[in-house]
DNA sequence: CGATGTCTTGAGGCACCTCAACCAAGGTGG
DNA sequence: CCACCTTGGTTGAGGTGCCTCAAGACATCG
């Protein structure tokens, strides 16, 4: 079952978090970071595979990631699924129901997973008095709408090796940012999961996984990949055909 | 060329334009309304063909259509490129861009076009004084979101068949709510235009064209578009296969 | 009226899917 | 501690939905 966490005095607050740099604080002085504590007075822990909302849930806040990871999905009338984005630590996401009040995906935990809950109306009257806030806010959301579209790019423009190409390199980015090295990292998803991901079946994923690897481009070891060739990949996205 | 129009006191402002239960005045009071006169100051005609910004511009506003039609689209490192939404009078685009200054996509005229502009400035300061566009601004933002993670689930998870009976049935909705015809419409992109934003070649398309002509669901008479059965569509999206 | 862009239709190929068997790793209970 | 099961991953063989290439029909417009 999830569980929340009140915070108090003692608790780590966005002040010192380690993940200022890549989460909601990013780019406030620390004056106005001071103030993020009357945003965020509560934590979630959700273990894995547990659902933190489902669609339809009623929707109140938005969620930064302490740790763990979360994959955000929709579906349709005929049951068929789609995975909308993967968040690592440090992200922000639940941003698709801010306005309605309701939420339009579900998200769920890939493994045990903390989050911070940054209420809306909190969040609504905070960045009135708090520009910088503001501004964030809606950097976090254009930036979210400018994700998906470049998702869009890759699932109608791009073939299968260069869907996988590009999520490689953006995984190895994320870890990268997060202090981890680019070159090794663990994905915490399925091979079903990155395939949906990628409008992609499990087999076709596994099958270029095996691809790259037998090629030099990559190592794997399960759900722990090494990149080996990195620029091979990039050149990947740059080949118009084969 | 495109070209900006200054509004003065005569023009048509917000307050009494036809697209105001679409556009960036829904669900406000009439007393708000009348404060938008300081939001949309300039109007700006684009001719058919023409790009209204390009990926890389400075941005400083956002759009919406007062007349005509608006595609955007981004592209990548190989020069593939992807359409990421269609806009028809009264919708607002070019939010990917808000918080970055610069544009994220290109703007192309499907027809002769005439969009209202709010600048991005203005829009932050009125919209600190005045709660309902802020809210207006964010339902805009995470009604991106959402489109696009639709569309991702339709590139993702859906057969051709259904992607396009998707498409007919959204931009039936949308001429519905201008004010015309559900059942008759005529769309203004290409073949090929509506096949890139489906992430199919535009013979595949022409060929669903008249497949479903042939079957009865529609008729075609160039652009101009029929729905005969709208339920067989619509039932289209619930078949697991064929 | 020709010229040009748009749409349709056909034939063939291939990228990815489907179905299916097998394997590896980890957990469980006797 | 080992048989057993479960879950996730790999690999193969065959099928098919969509793409590619190509030709022709139609609109639209100077």
């Amino acid at each position: 079952m999830i569980k929340r966490l009140l915070l108090n005095e003692e608790s780590i607050h966005c002040a010192n978090c380690m993940l200022g740099h890549i989460c909601m604080p990013h780019g406030m002085g620390s004056e106005d970071i001071e103030r993020l504590a009357e945003l965020v007075k509560e934590r979630i822990r959700i273990p894995k595979g547990e659902f933190l909302y489902r669609i339809g849930h009623k929707a109140n806040a938005i969620y930064s990631i302490r740790t763990g990871t979360i994959k955000t999905h929709i579906e349709n009338h005929n049951g068929h699924s789609q995975i909308t984005g993967f968040f690592l630590p440090g992200e922000v996401f639940g941003l698709d129901s801010m306005a309605t009040g309701q939420h339009l995906s579900h998200a769920v935990a890939l493994e045990d997973t903390e989050v911070c809950v940054m209420h809306t109306d909190d969040l609504a009257t905070l960045s009135q008095q708090l520009p910088p806030l503001q501004h964030q806010v809606n950097r976090l959301l254009t930036g979210e709408i400018s994700r998906s579209h470049q998702q869009l790019l890759s699932l109608g423009a791009l073939r299968s090796e260069q869907r996988l190409a590009s999520f490689l390199l953006d995984m190895s980015e994320r870890f990268t940012r997060l202090g981890y090295s680019s070159q090794e990292f663990r994905l915490r998803m399925s091979r079903e999961e990155i395939g949906n991901y990628l409008g992609l079946t499990l087999e076709t994923t596994s099958r270029l996984f095996s691809r790259f690897q037998k090629e030099g481009l990559i190592q794997t070891q399960q759900r722990t990949i090494k990149i080996l060739d990195r620029s091979a990949l990039f050149n990947l996205l740059k080949t118009e055909h084969a």
